[in-house]
DNA sequence: AATGTAAGCAACCGCCTATCA
DNA sequence: CTGATAGGCGGTTGCTTACAT
């Protein structure tokens, strides 16, 4: 059975709103805020769903939004997200305070991404690539109590890639210093598998871009084997990761999967790149 | 000036998940 | 425990504007 849809759709409007629309809707909200937008609409005198409601205060309305085109800054942030999330827009969103997610996409869609193909082709077409030829590590993991860190590193049929934490299980007590969140595990749990669920992390999907920048053996051994000391250099994570790491706050999930990124690297040895 | 095309953006659609009765 | 509902999210559409021919 089809689910009915959130609002009838007889008799209410659609398409773009109108200045009086906005004007009701953020009267309404500013007296009686959005506690239900389902019921907002009716209550306001509105002839729309409370879906479009939402999105057109969420998006457009609201005080938080900054209005204006995107900084050079934000969109390095919006591209290093990118390269760790994916089309996680919210996700992206909740790091750039006063853009919507729906804004990020567009902006994503109509400038970032045409840039950083052009910028890859550049990169394709003036130096020489290092390959991705399906290299799999296992090696001991000095400085956590991971028995065993597998990084792998898979190469698809399509433009995307994959990358992949795998743990073994841990039976050392655990003193990592990993305190962030992920979907209301800690990372403890998932590196020393407190939940066989966890054994496999599939972290992030990244284009290939993200591995097909041209980085020296040196800067590659270096970024593996420190995560204070990253190369400042033609790497995907460059000169503004510093800011990009400080930007998260403590206590994000995003923390966690930055952390593991970068902490899953210490130590570790990428061989033939 | 008229027409065609591309780019930009707001808004909608449908699915997923959390919550609650 | 189960089903209904609302909110949230990402994908997509379609309208408007800018630019090229």
């Amino acid at each position: 059975m089809v689910r009915a849809p959130c609002c009838e759709k007889k008799g209410l409007k659609k398409g773009p709103w109108s200045l009086e629309e906005d004007e009701i809707l953020t009267s309404y909200i500013q007296k009686h805020g959005h506690s239900n937008w389902r019921a907002l609409p009716k209550h306001a005198g509105l002839l729309r769903c409370g879906k479009s409601c939402r999105l057109r205060w969420i998006n457009y309305l609201s005080p938080d939004i900054k209005r204006g085109n995107f900084t050079n800054e934000e969109e390095e942030i919006i591209t290093q997200m990118h390269h760790l999330l994916g089309n996680r827009w919210s996700a992206i969103a909740a790091k750039l305070p006063g853009r919507t997610d729906n804004e990020i996409k567009n902006v994503w869609h109509t400038h970032l991404k045409k840039r950083l193909l052009k910028t890859n082709n550049n990169h394709h077409n003036s130096s020489t690539t290092k390959s991705v030829s399906k290299p799999k590590i296992e090696t001991p993991h000095s400085n956590s109590n991971l028995s065993t860190l597998t990084q792998s590193y898979e190469p698809s049929n399509g433009p995307n890639y994959f990358l992949e934490i795998e743990t073994t299980s841990s039976n050392g007590t655990s003193s990592s210093d990993f305190s962030s969140q992920s979907q209301g595990k800690s990372i403890d749990s998932i590196i020393n598998c407190e939940d066989p669920e966890d054994s496999l992390v599939t972290m992030l999907e990244i284009d290939e871009s993200f591995w097909s920048e041209t980085v020296t053996d040196d800067e590659i051994s270096s970024t593996m084997t420190s995560n204070t000391e990253l190369p400042n250099q033609q790497h995907p994570f460059n000169n503004s990761l510093e800011n990009f790491q400080n930007s998260f706050d403590d206590d994000d999930g995003m923390d966690f999967w930055y952390d593991l990124f970068i902490r899953s690297g210490e130590s570790t040895e990428l061989p033939e790149f």
